[in-house]
DNA sequence: ATCCTTTATGTTACAATGTCACATGTCAAG
DNA sequence: CTTGACATGTGACATTGTAACATAAAGGAT
């Protein structure tokens, strides 16, 4: 588990510097654009929409326009420094590298705060699948809804 | 496997036949409004979005408006009876229940067909991953995204 | 340094997707 | 036949995402 959300000025710093050497040892730019979006997702409690990071960056006197923020998610996600949670058109930052492995999301309904895991059993099991139809994945991002331990504890 | 895209008009009968029943046993309503746009899901070769149904009904001269698409949609997702693939803003129609068990997506970016399998392993990995951190799936809906073995036999 | 190519961002206008709130209709139990 | 619950109609609107073209900034070659 290496979820960003929630997570403290520490690991900011860490998952900044993450991203910048994963961009420099790959030739691709980490821009002060690209940074700002990719901070704004790591501060966040919860994944976020795209307009919400657009409203945080606006919100201290910038003029960024949707077509900016998007263009910054989809790098983001390309190199795998934030992923797209389909379900709720919402990102979160992650510090650790996917580099071949699906990542696992448990979306609480409830509270709107996402777990992500790394399961091989679980990374084992969709490989067998896709290898029995002859599909090649590419973005294994696996997202589950439910209710989290603690929603579920204070629902009782 | 029980893919409903591309299939004849067989399996649109026995699809509609197992829609109906299910709904009866549940005391639910399968009305006309729900059953033209399962029929319109069901005979799609490949998952389409809500509006893509809205103008195969308008298509006929109706003037169906969106909301009354999407609370079809709903319903019918709420019953098993459809899939949402949120990565595609699309539905598929499926005609097997999934009483408990989660369903897996391998959706071919190149063509757009979707299959659908059912996995025994998948859903073990997946439910002990919810175990361990007290998590209760609700939707179990996975994504898979990729190319397909003809696609692929294809780019060769 | 200067030009030049590539890449990134700004900007406008729009397309596509999804929802609210309230009116109306329909079905079935009592 | 009335009533209450459920389903649909309707218009306006909110949210999310993109196309197309202009400008600017970075990095290499000469």
């Amino acid at each position: 588990m290496a979820l960003m959300t929630g997570d403290h000025p520490h690991s900011l710093r860490s998952a900044l510097r993450h991203a910048e050497t994963l961009c420099k040892t790959r030739g691709a730019r980490f821009t002060e654009m690209r940074r700002k979006v990719f901070e704004v997702l790591a501060e966040a409690a919860q994944p976020i929409g795209a307009y919400a990071v657009l409203d945080q960056l606006n919100a201290e006197g910038a003029r960024v326009k949707p077509m900016t923020v998007y263009r910054a998610l989809d790098f983001l996600a390309e190199h795998g420094l934030v992923h797209k949670l389909a379900g709720r058109n919402a990102f979160v930052a992650c510090d650790h590298p996917h580099d071949d492995h699906a990542a696992l999301f448990l979306i609480c309904g409830d509270c709107g705060k996402v777990a992500e895991l790394d399961s091989t059993a679980l990374e084992g099991a969709l490989a067998s699948c896709a290898q029995d139809t002859g599909f090649i994945p590419t973005a294994k991002v696996i997202e589950v809804e439910g209710m989290c331990r603690d929603c579920r504890k204070a629902a009782e």
